[in-house]
DNA sequence: TTGAAAGCGCTAACAC
DNA sequence: GTGTTAGCGCTTTCAA
């Protein structure tokens, strides 16, 4: 009905317009804009008045070049070694999902890349430097340690999903995967299980900690538990045949799968019903990340949990404290075994 | 190795350093930086090289407040009614990475909203004259019809994923929601189902649109076949205790359930088998979306196939040809029965 | 082929 | 309180 009553005016193209229609300079309109106190209340609200009757808003573009802050952060998902997966990965659809929600919360927007490092050794250094962004946050390290190593050296605002390692520079926030891996396959030799079979890509740093604190627990046990690595792509296309494939030629004695991802189990699950080999009863099997799909799974899928929602948080928490010039601490969180029917 | 030999220069921070060092003007180390053919070869060259060499590289918001062109596309999730639903939901996060790979591919940034309309009227506008994107993809119309339709009047490059109404201004692609809704509904009912449960919130357009091709197809069967609508919460918490509830007291005589959604369809999957009910034979049910994930179900889900990638591609495309001024029709997709185990 | 200069739209230091 | 002015860093006429 207003909008019957009321035409909408000639759109305004920038502050100075405004002003002139107002019958006050730039800078007023500026501060008026802005809730500057220094601005006289009425004239202030005379001018907010005029802007939203005009529908005027000021141009982010200028204001953010003249003030030096973007109010965007990047967030950037590193595809070095597993170009086919997808961005649409639901680890990281569910770890964006909540670092979206986080950065809006803080005011922030949010500006996502995918980067093919392959294609382009320079990605990193090109985003950070792009002048666009306050401050960037990757998701996963992919194969790019010593090159996120190089650029956080000298870029701060910089945080990063992944793994730590001993005396590295950047910013990492994570689970412990070695503890991960550990714990997977401590529940599974628990059960009886002896013969176990790794699903994951070891490229990534992350994939490659959980099978090494596996290992580890095989040895610690003293029970001569066997784990044979299996290197599962990580995009679904590829995956699915993959398991199949992999399933059909590991060895026969094999009672445990643990699989480097809750994606990967389930579909491992899948083509375990397929065969016909009833979980856990013929074959065990553990999962990593607990993504909330893993409770909707027949059987439940046991799981280690990674505080995803936690995590989110304490990298943005961390990432503005460096946009604001402090220096942040690693955050290692810790997993933890969730059990439920998978094994 | 190289680090080594050649300590890296102090940073550049413009232009204007980058060609007093060059012995050169601003002028002539921005073409020559942009590539631009009316510049001698050897100085570009020499430009280029030295650019590299500092890691310089021109700031993007001067460039882009300068030519007028930003090279972002905004993706909003509008969450009106459903404001809890996460922006990590499935769907969402099929059809964002999607339109990720799409518009990285076709050299944009892609910045990520969540609106919440109902905290504030303004949303739509404030995105769509921040003066930082090059156009605005919509992911779903929530409850927001007539507000995408006002701003559509005004501005151009808009495209939005969801439903399509007769003589609607803005550009849409979707999925023919009621064709789908009828699909899904034939099949149950030439199956012999006769009662059947529609689970989902229709206060969204395409979901009540879902639900009115459903009944019209009870209607032209002729079989005295009825619906009963029961509005599933789109919030992943909240939806599990809901659809436990609604198997709960719902008709006993229903022989079948359609479920707005696959993720809808899931958890619903999930509570029957709990409840000791088979799927099919106690209960047929159909989903919506044909997420990757239905794959993976036991039993395999039956559903209604929408062409996310197509979409997302489609959406794409339109945008493109608006930011580029021209007008582009809504594709309105047509859906597809795909017939797996549940039903 | 290159340099000089204007200006994208905004903000903030400095005046008054 | 408000106006004036000088840039933020870049691109692009216009002139040479």
């Amino acid at each position: 009905m207003s909008q019957d009553r009321e035409p909408r005016p000639r759109r305004l193209r920038n502050i100075a317009e405004l002003a002139k229609l107002a019958g006050v300079s730039a800078g007023t309109v500026s501060r008026a804009l802005a809730d500057k106190s220094l601005v006289n209340r009425e004239t202030r609200e005379r001018i907010q008045a005029l802007a939203r009757e005009h529908g005027f808003r000021p141009n982010q573009m200028a204001s953010r070049l003249r003030t030096g802050q973007t109010g965007v952060v990047g967030v950037v998902i590193p595809l070095g070694h597993e170009q086919k997966q997808h961005i649409s990965d639901p680890f990281f659809m569910t770890l964006l999902g909540q670092l979206a929600d986080a950065l809006i919360d803080r005011g922030y927007d949010l500006m996502l890349s995918r980067a093919l490092p392959v294609d382009n050794a320079e990605w990193l250094e090109r985003i950070v430097d792009s002048g666009m962004l306050d401050g960037v946050l990757l998701i996963g390290q992919s194969d790019q340690f010593h090159n996120i190593e190089s650029v956080a050296a000298r870029y701060r605002p910089l945080v990063v999903w992944g793994t730590h390692r001993e005396g590295q520079q950047h910013c990492v926030v994570g689970t412990d995967s070695f503890a991960g891996g550990r714990l997977a396959a401590q529940h599974l030799i628990a059960r009886g299980c002896r013969r176990i079979a790794f699903f994951g890509d070891t490229r990534g740093l992350e994939i490659e900690r959980r099978l090494a604190g596996a290992r580890a627990a095989a040895e610690e046990s003293g029970t001569g538990t066997r784990i044979d690595g299996f290197a599962t792509h990580l995009s679904a296309e590829e995956m699915v045949s993959q398991i199949a494939a992999d399933l059909d030629r590991m060895d026969p004695a094999t009672d445990a799968i643990f699989a480097a991802s809750d994606l990967i189990a389930m579909a491992t699950l899948r083509q375990l019903h397929e065969r016909g080999r009833k979980v856990p009863k013929d074959m065990a099997l553990v999962g990593f990340d607990d993504l909330p799909m893993t409770e909707q799974t027949v059987p439940k899928l046991t799981t280690i949990h990674q505080d995803i929602a936690g995590g989110a948080r304490a990298m943005v928490a961390s990432l503005l404290a460096r946009i604001a010039g402090e220096d942040t601490p690693s955050t290692i969180m810790v997993p933890r075994l969730v059990v439920r029917e998978s094994a």
